[in-house]
DNA sequence: CCTTGACCTTGACGCAACGTCAAGCTTTAG
DNA sequence: CTAAAGCTTGACGTTGCGTCAAGGTCAAGG
């Protein structure tokens, strides 16, 4: 008889523990316009009733979920279709579980590194990368003048500075490796990433036409994908002719799209 | 000859792009004390030189492997052996992939839900046990003092006492359900289980009689399963007035041959 | 009437790691 | 000489509350 319309009133510490939460998570809620009290008191006191406590319940299992407030709002206030939301975030989920995956594989990689060759990271961390090394294939591809401009401005770096840009280089190579060991896709966000960083490398180094005024930065990127996979020296930086594979695949899309 | 020594001196800006960061992010660092400019000019100018510039690339290193700034820290400075820093964080990181995988598994576990019944997650609510909601019942069936005494242990729980007692309600009538639902009968092994279960788990609530020194706890027990019948609300935690009943027969069989 | 003591209120800082203005001084190029 | 860079410190914003801090409210007890 009086049952049917459970009118309840309760105190915001007795919500709290119905729910299983606190005081203080209820009042920030009210801050910030997610559940407000259904009362409040001549005293200011917060009270609450049945209907606010489904509407916690639901705010907490979406919460549990991993949804931030904001998106809770966007389900609970604008019919946003419960289903719609948690199927957007949890492609996110997925996007960050691979994340850790490959970063896992690149602390692994490096921890391997470690305890290998005790030389701890920086000094010679890109052994494989000997300026000189390519100067007839700089020269052919590029012309005489590139390399010496380039030359100029290597030693003009310093030890330092090189050892900075080898690093540099290091980091990018390993990252690289690591997206491939993951199975990443060329075309996914995070690889497409990778040759943002890979093309602005580039053209951080004044022996290219990558960073001349005028420079066919397109081309020159697409052809200098496909002299990773042809030259097994470079190959070897990406891991072998497949990673090599692999890296002129996503600087071939990025070109395409970007450039 | 002239470059055994580098003697370096960049500014902020320039050992910024050397290390592929950010001018503010220097800062931060100096702020927080992990790298401090190796000099500072007349004109308060930060000015960097090679061996802040290997410590950067270190810090970056660290960085993008997804250490925290405390824990570069401690890497660089006390000898913290980068190898096991960095296996206790790979530790860490496939903690937060399994998390993750959890999350998944539970967000698309949800959306199945959704999907097949459109019964809202308002199911979930009251955990099944709503603490006042049944006051007025507590305080008629044994009296008003058992209720205040349920009520200051109740509170006395804290919240993680409270939600870990819910928790383990919301266990048992899952498995009540689902022993329910798979035919056992009341009599069976499992069923007399998971009937200790349950006096085990009123007797741990001073609140009933069933805690109490001299209480008459068969009774209790027998007439507490004639309730969960009786009282849809009661009855819905088991999955209708069918599963009652079967909780009820099993809980009577129960205090019949162990009370 | 006064005092606890429990419960309530509104601030406001802290956390991680910077991004992003904002206001103002210095140096360099034209 | 002035405008454009480049530098400085300061401070807010981000995510979701935990954690004091200072003080008002209310029922019970001396």
């Amino acid at each position: 008889m009086d049952n049917d319309k459970p009118r309840m009133d309760w105190s915001i510490q007795q919500i709290a523990a119905l729910a299983g939460t606190t005081s203080r998570t209820l009042r920030h809620y009210d801050a910030v316009g997610l559940l407000a009290p259904s009362r409040i008191a001549g005293n200011g006191y917060r009270h609450y009733d049945d209907a606010a406590l489904v509407r916690l319940q639901r705010i907490l299992l979406l919460r549990e979920l991993g949804l931030g407030l904001p998106a809770i709002a966007e389900v609970l206030d604008h019919q946003e279709s419960a289903a719609d939301a948690l199927a957007a975030h949890v492609a996110w989920l997925h996007s960050e579980r691979e994340r850790l995956a490959r970063q896992i594989a690149s602390v692994e990689n490096t921890i391997a590194t470690l305890d290998k060759g005790e030389t701890i990271m920086a000094e010679k961390m890109f052994d494989g990368f000997d300026h000189t090394q390519y100067k007839d294939e700089v020269e052919e591809r590029w012309g005489k003048d590139a390399y010496a401009r380039g030359d100029t401005w290597w030693r003009g770096l310093g030890t330092a500075g090189q050892a900075a840009w080898k690093e540099r280089v290091g980091a990018l190579n390993r990252d690289w490796i690591a997206a491939f060991a993951a199975g990443t896709e060329a075309s996914s966000a995070e690889a497409q990433e990778l040759a943002r960083r890979h093309v602005e490398w580039l053209t951080s180094v004044p022996a290219t036409p990558a960073s001349a005024p005028g420079g066919d930065v397109r081309g020159y990127v697409a052809g200098l994908g496909e002299m990773y996979v042809a030259d097994p020296r470079f190959a070897a930086n990406y891991g072998g002719s497949e990673g090599a594979a692999f890296v002129r695949d996503a600087l071939a899309l990025y070109a395409e799209q970007n450039l």
